[in-house]
DNA sequence: GCAGAGCGGAACGATCCGTTCCAGTGCTAA
DNA sequence: TTAGCACTGGAACGGATCGTTCCGCTCTGC
């Protein structure tokens, strides 16, 4: 390992724990169906210390997803500080979308069987995406044909959004949520187009694939 | 072939010419690196009829993708006829969305080396675009801050939905374009947030995968 | 100096997929 | 009627890919 003065095997495990996993977000972030090597490329490390932490690529997959579930839910119970409804919406897509924790929880689904703690921590997140939308709606802010559903439907238009340069697809999806985000917002009086989302509707991912 | 009235294998023959691109759209729009052998169950027909009519698996690719191209630059010519550029520019977006010509050009891309043929055609493309946006802006409907590349990337935002169902994906479409397209109108003067795109910035894929 | 934790990466076996091949079927023309 | 042929379904093949295992090595802690 071309490593800086590394003070023993255990520090070297320790760096790899963070290197790996991140190595991995990466990679399958941006090709979900990647196959485990990549990661151990970009991580600049063997296969076997990937073997070592995680039973099989499963298990890290299930890992990284439920990981992402973790922060969607953090940002969600933070934007629960927020005085103001409206930001609180408006301020919980922007960290979610920069964080990009909607491909990892969404796209990665389906590639593993959940587990029951996974289900639990999906429906807490929807909870709180209710709780979020229902203060903002409260404000008066929000155009009255949006549904809560909106929400996800938002993240996926802007998760389809990748540049080659992380930095850039961040600045990008901003604009775009922008956009999103005044389409969302009460203003001129014109409907929005046919039924809106359904509840479960985009979760045709979560079974087996 | 369990069909009605075949007079002949000829009539059999010129269906499966239908029957075959069709099964072929269906399938690479849902799943671009979908194996060959999919196409030929969905259109009820052997490999041989596939093969009988295209060289290799890559020569499909690229005529279902040059037919989306032509389909875009189609609508961007009908979209011409129209007095309104204003309504040019977004009845042409929702054209295109409904078409769901977007992924067969973009997400493609780059599972085949182009033709010639293909890069003058995307090129008109590229010039109809512009000239659409130019129109619109005419109108001053359009907020300053917005750029022609603003298309492509609102076309990749509205290509993510996709739901089982291909009319409630086509419903669900058009809601979030409907809003894109509000965030896209001048009215508010707040500014979009981050540079706006560069020309060929969501051109990664062209290159040979 | 030794036991073993940790590692890199070759090797293996399963699966998948593009393509080829061949036997069968029903027109069509003589 | 029948020979020839255009067309077909699907089995078979060969190459590639990928998850996982395994082996030999290094370095540490004692």
């Amino acid at each position: 390992m071309p490593e800086t003065a590394l003070p023993g095997r255990r520090a070297q495990a320790a760096r790899n724990d963070f290197v790996i996993l991140d190595a991995a977000r990466q990679v399958f972030l941006v090709d979900p169906k990647a196959p485990i090597s990549h990661v151990a490329e970009r991580a600049g490390v063997g296969i076997s210390a990937l073997y070592r932490r995680y039973p099989s690529k499963e298990f890290l997959l299930c890992r990284l997803c439920h990981d992402g579930l973790r922060t969607y839910i953090a940002e969600a119970e933070a934007a629960d500080e927020e005085p103001d409804g409206w930001t609180a919406l408006t301020g919980f897509l922007r960290r979610v979308v920069d964080a990009d924790v909607h491909s990892l929880t969404v796209h990665l689904a389906g590639t593993f069987t959940p587990t029951d703690e996974m289900g639990a921590d999906a429906r807490r997140a929807n909870e709180l995406s209710a709780a979020l939308f229902a203060r903002a709606r409260g404000t008066g802010r929000l155009r009255e044909d949006a549904v809560t559903e909106d929400i996800g439907m938002i993240l996926e238009c802007c998760a389809a959004i990748r540049v080659d340069d992380p930095e850039r697809t961040t600045e990008l999806r901003r604009r775009y949520l922008a956009m999103l985000v005044e389409g969302l917002e009460a203003g001129k009086d014109r409907e929005l187009p046919g039924p809106p989302p359904r509840p479960g509707e985009m979760n045709g991912r979560w079974r087996p694939s």
